[in-house]
DNA sequence: GTCTATACAAAGATAGAC
DNA sequence: GTCTATCTTTGTATAGAC
């Protein structure tokens, strides 16, 4: 069996030998995401995590020299797809638009990112020691960006005033809310995420709570 | 000095001794709840918990016999404080007031709570090991009744057609997040529920979205 | 009730053979 | 690159003196 595309030339260097090392590496860091968001940093061990990825704890300790280096590794991958949606907030759409499908990508997050999200909170919770510094100039300046784009959207009297600030974190905190605590959703209401009915449903009540309103008016 | 209030009778079972006990087990709860709503159950260690609370380790193990009576201890007073809220929603209020009111004490407690939301937080993303019965009994029962409460709004023309679990869910994300996300929330805004400005801010502009919704009509 | 000493296990990390 | 063996630290818990 050869793991690689046959190649003509003998030996220039070994060919699929570092496509394996990142194989190998990525199974590392989605044990090392499994068991880190459940039990956070000081709570997972590293034999816990290489058992779980099926290699020996030596091994894993080849790949990533310490057990802090993994788990930065792994904080950092989820960190982009954090930023992702709200980087796709646009002047040039109408505010209904806007946030009718913010939300909706968002619950898509929580539904198939679940762990990351786990993860993120975890280290929030924590005072987010290894994350501090990124919050507070990379995301302080991408909110920034986008509460101008909603100041505008109220000056133009499309949008019902409100301080863009606490629109996203209500945003936030509502959508994440279905990954973080899926364990209370699914003791009270029976159902997750990957049920899709329930999916459309939570999509569906968050749009029309945060656009509509309850009142009548 | 005499520590207890002076007693005529000489020594019916030691006076004071029963309330310096309880002060010392009170201590102990404090800084376990500080340290395991940071780090987790397993992540926090004994040795931090007792220096924390100005105990030798030794002696905070004859008041509690093992890590984990004392985790289960400091859970059980915070999960009473946390139903406190929702029990409050009565059918004879307006929806409105009773929203309005229910967002303002669940935002109050996010400030003055951090720690134990924090707790809960971390026991919701572990998977609630020690809280799952309780949530599937009490909790889901408790949700179900103020469910109708808020059923029988909607039927009555009060409130606009929403699911009930889903507007239950939205308030807990939103005011929660105050408490469990408050670093970044600090690194964005520059200010935490500490700040009575800020504080009003949040349960205003919740309050707002919650109930007049976004988009005039 | 409180302390010192200690047993005992788990966990992170390294050395060196293959 | 991978493994076995081992070092070292930390952490939970108990025994027994005072």
């Amino acid at each position: 069996m050869t793991p690689t595309t046959p190649s003509a030339s003998p030996a220039i260097s070994t060919p699929g030998r570092a496509a394996a090392s990142e194989a190998r590496k990525r199974r590392i860091r989605d044990a090392a995401l499994s068991l880190f968001s459940q039990f956070g940093l000081r709570g997972a061990s590293l034999d816990a995590i290489a058992d779980q990825a099926g290699v020996s704890k030596t091994n894993l300790l080849y790949y990533f020299p310490s057990k802090e280096k993994l788990y930065i590794s792994v904080l950092q991958q989820i960190l982009n797809t954090w930023l992702e949606p709200i980087r796709a907030i646009d002047a040039n759409q109408t505010p209904e638009a806007a946030i009718r499908h913010y939300i909706r990508i968002k619950v898509e997050l929580s539904r198939d990112h679940e762990q990351s999200s786990r993860l993120f909170c975890l280290e929030m919770i924590q005072g987010a020691p290894l994350l501090k510094e990124e919050l507070q100039h990379d995301l302080r300046a991408l909110v920034e960006e986008k509460s101008k784009v909603i100041e505008g959207w109220i000056a133009h009297g499309s949008l019902l005033p409100v301080d863009p600030h606490h629109l996203i974190y209500l945003l936030w905190g509502a959508t994440q809310h279905y990954a973080d605590f899926a364990v209370q959703i699914d003791a009270i209401s029976g159902k997750t995420l990957s049920d899709p009915d329930f999916f459309e449903a939570t999509v569906d009540n968050i749009q029309r709570i945060v656009l509509g309103g309850l009142l009548s008016r």
